[in-house]
DNA sequence: CGTGACTGGTTGTCTAGAGAAGTGTAGGAG
DNA sequence: CTCCTACACTTCTCTAGACAACCAGTCACG
């Protein structure tokens, strides 16, 4: 009577059944985003389970990225945060002309507000890949820019930028704020026109900083940016590795067919 | 004695403390790729915790995509499986002059076995999301093409390409080898020249579906690459919709800076 | 020599229960 | 009315133990 639809001496485990069950309320609209699941009491007495049991079911959901859970009120089907459309011309020399970074133009596009927090802007040795994406040893230094963005107050991107320390030194990039249109609009100030980019994208779930730092919930993996930047003459000018939650960007990309 | 270097009295429970531990270890090197973690029985004696604790830490671990768990045996740091590289010029259209798919292009470029399954063609209704890309109603059918490739004997992508029924309808497209340069050499003949591509990417934790289907460890998330093709008229000719094993790929754009 | 049974070690599943900690509500004190 | 306490409810953490399933190596028997 209990045991509603899970059968113990399956091959398939209870805490999976029970987590099969539950994805497919999700999916048939029973339980819909924001929707409350039933408590682990309320769990154990429609399955017949124990609580260890039930708490692995929602746990594998967890993980899944379907529900989140709340401490002292419930675990609830995760609403999709709204999604932000990354473009592949965000980096066009229109939006630099106009005296705005590649992050705002974005957000504001979208209506949204910006917030940027600088956490770090210094010399630093560079990690080897960083460097070599540069073409130099990693013995030389570069100018390290570590920042935050938010949006709406939420952060929701870490981005690391990385400049040959001749390019940077004595320049405004070495400052907090380097000024309109961001570092590219004073690179090409210094005679460096850019030319491309080369954007390098995975995914992986968050290690627990990361997590923390964007305010993640369990079971949503980050997007990485690797950023390379080149001028006219080929020479990379710099590299920028940005930490994304994959659960609020889509990126966009044009590709010519030719 | 027993508890080396964790405080029961702590904020921070102790299932998280063994598994900072590990994390530790893994990234000190001392637990270095492919290594087998201490069993549950040596972690519940080094730490003094029940095992229902130490499974916590190494589940937790698990999420991360940073162990793999082997019944029976152990569980392993997991081992990164070479990345294979996914250029923007992937579908250049002298790719196709050579007879050759997307796929298979890459896929040889790094010496490996490609193989492909085909799992359906045939005329469907769209989804809603697909419709729209395609600017048509979703009574409208199309034609579908889902498949599933394999690097190696390993499977890393499945495919599934949506074409308006009315340009596919009486073409070798609706056969399950549509001939060689693919559908897309196939599209241009009847008159519709490639333009370009606008490809979205996003990134999620995989459905137990697809992580079966692409034998997915725990903790790797999948790309979701959705794909339209447009012709030179600006009409979308196709949209493919592609999951892919996120510990496998690099996506690699180049973007102009004009 | 080979094969199959045994055995010790491993992870997987499930149970039963305890106390801690966060949340929200109802009701009482001021 | 406002504030504050008590209570019921939730999830979180941890414990102790049982049996199942799987793996690899050992050893005895044919």
């Amino acid at each position: 009577m209990a045991s509603e639809g899970v059968d113990p001496t399956s091959d398939r485990p209870v805490f999976r059944q029970i987590a099969d069950l539950l994805r497919a309320q999700m999916l048939d609209g029973s339980l819909p985003e924001g929707a409350r699941l039933p408590s682990e009491r309320e769990l154990m007495e429609t399955y017949g389970a124990a609580r260890g049991t039930v708490r692995q079911s929602v746990a594998q959901l967890k993980a899944e990225g379907l529900i989140q859970m709340e401490h002292g009120r419930g675990a609830f089907v995760r609403r999709r945060p709204p999604v932000r459309r990354v473009a592949s011309d965000r980096f066009a020399r229109r939006h630099r002309d106009e005296g705005k970074g590649a992050f705002t133009v974005e957000t504001e596009a979208e209506g949204l507000s910006t917030g940027v927090e600088v956490l770090k802007v210094g010399p630093e040795h560079p990690p080897p890949d960083i460097a070599e994406r540069l073409s130099q040893p990693p013995t030389d230094r570069v100018l390290v820019r570590r920042r935050r963005y938010l949006a709406d107050g939420e952060p929701v991107e870490i981005a690391t930028s990385y400049v040959p320390w001749d390019l940077a030194s004595g320049t405004p990039m070495t400052r907090k704020n380097p000024g309109p249109g961001g570092i590219y609009a004073r690179l090409e100030e210094t005679g460096h026109r850019l030319s491309r980019f080369a954007e390098e994208v995975t995914a992986r779930m968050p290690v627990p900083d990361e997590s923390r730092s964007l305010r993640l919930s369990a079971g949503v993996p980050v997007f990485v940016l690797v950023r390379t930047a080149y001028d006219s003459e080929g020479r990379a000018v710099e590299v920028c590795d940005t930490v994304m939650a994959a659960d609020r960007f889509v990126l966009a990309y044009d590709l010519p067919a030719g």
